[in-house]
DNA sequence: CGATTTTGACCAGCGC
DNA sequence: GCGCTGGTCAAAATCG
């Protein structure tokens, strides 16, 4: 496949610092003269960009942002800015690069892409800076805090659970993915490495894919995504600084431990629970 | 008029 | 070293 995800540079988090010539105090990255005294910003320091790549049907709320039609991406709890569209090589659909604008110096950025084994859902990869997250709670579900959740937060959290006319929303189950092989990769392109959020409900990240993502027929639809993802992304030690890094969730974290090796005994022919397995404790 | 989107160009990284 | 590709920039165009 297109080696060029092998070659991500995100995929080099984990490299050693100071290997990168973009490490070097000296490296000519600013050696733009055709842009007069323009200075490129340098790119992210590989070891501080994390990436999240949230796979989101397009449904028809898809647009409720904007009516910008094909490709625009689900709206969030952010506002964010386009900077860029590339067609993709191998891909029918182009990818959209967002930077987030909503308060200035922002560092995430997002990129917007159909998948291209179900066209009905959208690849969105969030990259933010390990030192500057996205502006969301980290203590969205630590239920048993007293840390009061922010605006950001608490609107996704009354849009999720108090909808007068509509019944309480259903257990959400978590699936985390990370992918670290290169062979994997190559099954799954359009996942374009580092870590995989097919579904989950905490931290930033529910503010980034709507609970109704849980709900969506083209998840189930599409459950191979989430099913698939999941037997190839083992988890490894990485997880649990991913998982350190969304948020404290322990209760989730272990469910979805359970759900990941259950997916993937799943796709090895064993039965799996179908029960919910996270978010309802009781 | 300010904010956002579009679009072409540029640059860095990687494979050959 | 060269070519390809992804990612980013910034001027121009568009929108509210």
């Amino acid at each position: 496949m297109d080696r060029r995800f092998h070659a991500n540079p995100f995929a080099h988090e984990h490299e050693d610092p100071g290997t990168s010539p973009e490490n070097s105090p000296d490296s000519p990255i600013s050696g733009d003269d055709s842009k007069g005294t323009i200075l490129r910003s340098p790119k992210k320091s590989k070891r501080s960009v994390q990436k999240r790549v949230v796979s989101v049907p397009i449904g028809g709320d898809v647009d409720g942002s904007r009516s910008k039609g094909d490709g625009y991406p689900p709206s969030d709890s952010w506002a964010w800015r386009k900077y860029g569209q590339k067609p993709i090589k191998g891909s029918p659909y182009p990818r959209g690069y967002y930077r987030c604008s909503s308060s200035k110096g922002c560092p995430a950025r997002k990129q917007v892409e159909r998948s291209r084994v179900d066209p009905t859902m959208m690849l969105i990869t969030y990259a933010f800076d390990h030192n500057h997250p996205l502006p969301v709670t980290k203590h969205h579900h630590s239920s048993s805090s007293s840390s009061a959740a922010p605006a950001v937060s608490s609107s996704i959290a009354a849009s999720a659970t108090s909808t007068p006319s509509s019944p309480p929303p259903p257990p959400h189950r978590l699936s985390v993915f990370t992918n670290h092989h290169p062979e994997e990769e190559d099954r799954f392109p359009e996942l374009g490495g580092d870590s995989v959020l097919a579904a989950a409900d905490f931290g930033w990240f529910s503010d980034v894919a709507s609970p109704t993502v849980f709900e969506s027929p083209a998840i189930a639809r599409s459950g191979h995504v989430e099913a698939d993802v999941a037997a190839l992304y083992p988890m490894g030690e990485e997880e649990e600084s991913l998982f350190a890094d969304l948020g404290e969730l322990p209760e989730c974290s272990v469910v979805f431990r359970r759900s990941f090796l259950e997916t993937t005994e799943s796709s090895r022919g064993c039965s799996i629970p179908a029960a919910p397995l996270c978010g309802s404790s009781g």
